[in-house]
DNA sequence: CGTTTTTACATAACATGTTCATTATTGCCC
DNA sequence: GGGCAATAATGAACATGTTATGTAAAAACG
């Protein structure tokens, strides 16, 4: 399964690809989504805009900031989305009078009833995911998932020293502009 | 930080938001893709990008969509990213004679330069998690993700029923054109 | 009070996810 | 061997992820 030709040893021997944690975390969860994608696609929502709606239908009303925190979907991510649910009239957005910057959040009555008639599918889904799996070992699961982010949240932040930026080799190869927004300067 | 003003029943109870498997998937993957996103941002490659070329490294050369398995990555993001990564002289696509189909694809020399910098600074992050968690928990863990994608992966295929379109309230609220490609009709 | 800094949110720009469509080529069937 | 379904890969179009910037308003500070 590895490299069949022994054209010498590896510089590096990479861990197997397809068992690193990341790409496990990454699977499982599609497999999740799979089920769950199908059922949202019928009512013109997707996954992240369903996270938006079942945040907002446990509360009255909410701020932008905290509702992005509570989706763990990024500010630009959620601007774009509230904007698009709004338009849909399934969300409304009123300002705080008392700090005009910050926006208040909360269903419109027709985003209720899309979230009632989108509830039970979702439940449906997540019984059947939870049955046969196992209740004892998804408990389990969603612990070891919670002490792996609070363990990995406790790690020192990386400091990339000088020496990692010296990479001349890579001054062609690597010199495409940086992804995101282009700097300014 | 809360509503603070308590405000009544909710139709639907739906399960804890942010304890729901998918979000704790999420959650779980980012905090581990965060401690990796800073490396690759030094070299300026994406998650996606390592992904392939990792994947490259342990191999002569690989068919697009043997690549696409492997890395778990839909045809038409792999289609892009091999382009922007033969742009940049990282890999080198080569039909395939018996098949005009088919490509092969390999690393370069340069890509392999390019992988033998950034693997020590993988391996080392993964390390650290890895000590940081514990060795018999990411293998515990790693064991649960493998099954939970078995079992719902041999769950019986989801049929909607007639029943399930049957939506006029919706007819408005969802009636944004449905997302992707446009449909022809 | 006026200046500076911070905060909340939006916008910009590129890369990828997701879906459907298109193109080219192969293989099958007659 | 000519029509035709299946396959490999790419293209198109919209939504989101990701990073950097912009803008307005509030807070901190003098």
């Amino acid at each position: 399964m590895d490299t069949p030709a022994g054209n010498g040893k590896m510089k590096v021997r990479l861990r197997s690809f397809s068992n690193s944690l990341p790409m496990s975390l990454l699977k499982a969860r599609e497999s999740v989504m799979q089920r769950f994608r199908s059922s949202l696609r019928l009512f013109n929502i997707t996954e992240q805009q369903w996270r938006v709606l079942r945040a907002l239908s446990s509360v009255e009303s909410i701020e932008v900031t905290v509702l992005a925190k509570a989706t763990f979907l990024l500010a630009p991510s959620l601007s774009r989305i509230l904007k698009d649910l709004e338009e849909r009239h399934l969300v409304i957005k009123t300002p705080v009078p008392s700090d005009l910057r910050r926006s208040l959040v909360s269903v419109t009555p027709d985003g209720l009833k899309l979230i009632d008639a989108v509830a039970p599918h979702s439940e449906r889904i997540y019984s059947e995911i939870t049955q046969a799996f196992g209740e004892e070992k998804m408990k389990l699961l969603q612990d070891l998932l919670k002490e792996l982010e609070t363990d990995i949240n406790n790690l020192p932040a990386i400091v990339h020293d000088a020496a990692d930026r010296q990479m001349p080799e890579f001054s062609q190869t690597t010199a495409g502009l940086p992804r995101g927004r282009p700097r300014k300067s």
